[in-house]
DNA sequence: ATGACAATCAGAGATTGA
């Protein structure tokens, strides 16, 4: 089973280059971020035609996440558990059935800046209850990912210039810190586990020419518990699509699981 | 230190992103 992740920057923006890159790559399962998009709106007669099945968390103008799945998608939730206050779509999660069930968590993590501030608090708060989550997956001890814009540079060799990144809450220990909490429990980041050394990223800025200098980073991510690591086989970044016309700042990052 | 670039909503320019 083929999953990626992708960070999108607008569906109505993104619907040509997201259909071609659907009908090459055949992903089973695409975890859609930044669908910038009401529910209503999000067309997803364009992925039924597919044979994508079609879930969305939608929100108007800002975040929202989609998941597109040709195995039937089960038990949906909607949001990240622990706020009665969260207004913001960031977290869809379901379960996918192919010869083994898979649950499939699909995030955008806050951006967290300006720091200090109440974006960079609210980051760290929501980072807290992605921790509560991830525990109780690792309890299940059930094949499950969670895959999608983390918005965290987990380390230095994941930045092309990370002395830029010091003050920058994509890369303060504090948000690292987290990051790395949420792995010490037993997750598996998919990437990592397969390559290491600098200029692999998944993000270029559209400004300033960053990816004509190859100025990345390194933000999207797939966190695997060990039944779901056990079972996987490949995991490559889509880096070509940033060359496309009308590219999203982001690429897909996807992972072959033997399930 | 700031803006650069893009998307959204709206119907200009502010807001958000990373």
């Amino acid at each position: 089973m083929k999953i990626a992740t992708f960070n999108i920057n607008g569906i109505k923006a993104r619907i040509n280059s997201l259909s071609a890159w659907l009908d090459e790559a055949q992903p089973d399962v695409a975890l859609l971020q930044e669908i910038k998009s009401v529910d209503e709106a999000f067309p997803k007669e364009i992925f039924e035609e597919r044979g994508y099945n079609v879930a969305t968390h939608g929100q108007k103008s800002f975040n929202g996440v989609a998941i597109l799945s040709k195995l039937p998608i089960e038990d949906l939730t909607i949001g990240l558990p622990g706020s009665d206050s969260d207004e913001q779509a960031r977290w869809i999660e379901a379960t996918v059935v192919g010869k083994q069930a898979l649950r499939v968590c699909n995030l955008y993590l806050p951006n967290g800046n300006p720091t200090p501030g109440p974006k960079f608090d609210y980051k760290l708060e929501w980072m807290e209850r992605l921790y509560a989550r991830a525990k109780l997956l690792i309890e299940d001890e059930l094949p499950a990912l969670m895959a999608g814009d983390y918005n965290i540079i987990p380390q230095k060799e994941d930045a092309e210039n990370p002395d830029r990144w010091m003050n920058d809450a994509l890369f303060l220990p504090q948000s690292r810190e987290a990051f790395r909490k949420i792995l010490a429990m037993g997750f598996t980041e998919a990437f990592r586990a397969k390559y290491a050394g600098r200029g692999h990223y998944s993000f270029w800025d559209y400004q300033a020419g960053a990816w004509n200098r190859n100025d990345g980073i390194r933000i999207d991510h797939i966190l695997m518990t060990p039944a779901c690591a056990d079972m996987m086989l490949e995991c490559a970044i889509d880096k070509h699509l940033r060359d496309r016309e009308k590219p999203s700042d982001h690429v897909p990052v996807w992972v072959r699981l033997d399930n």
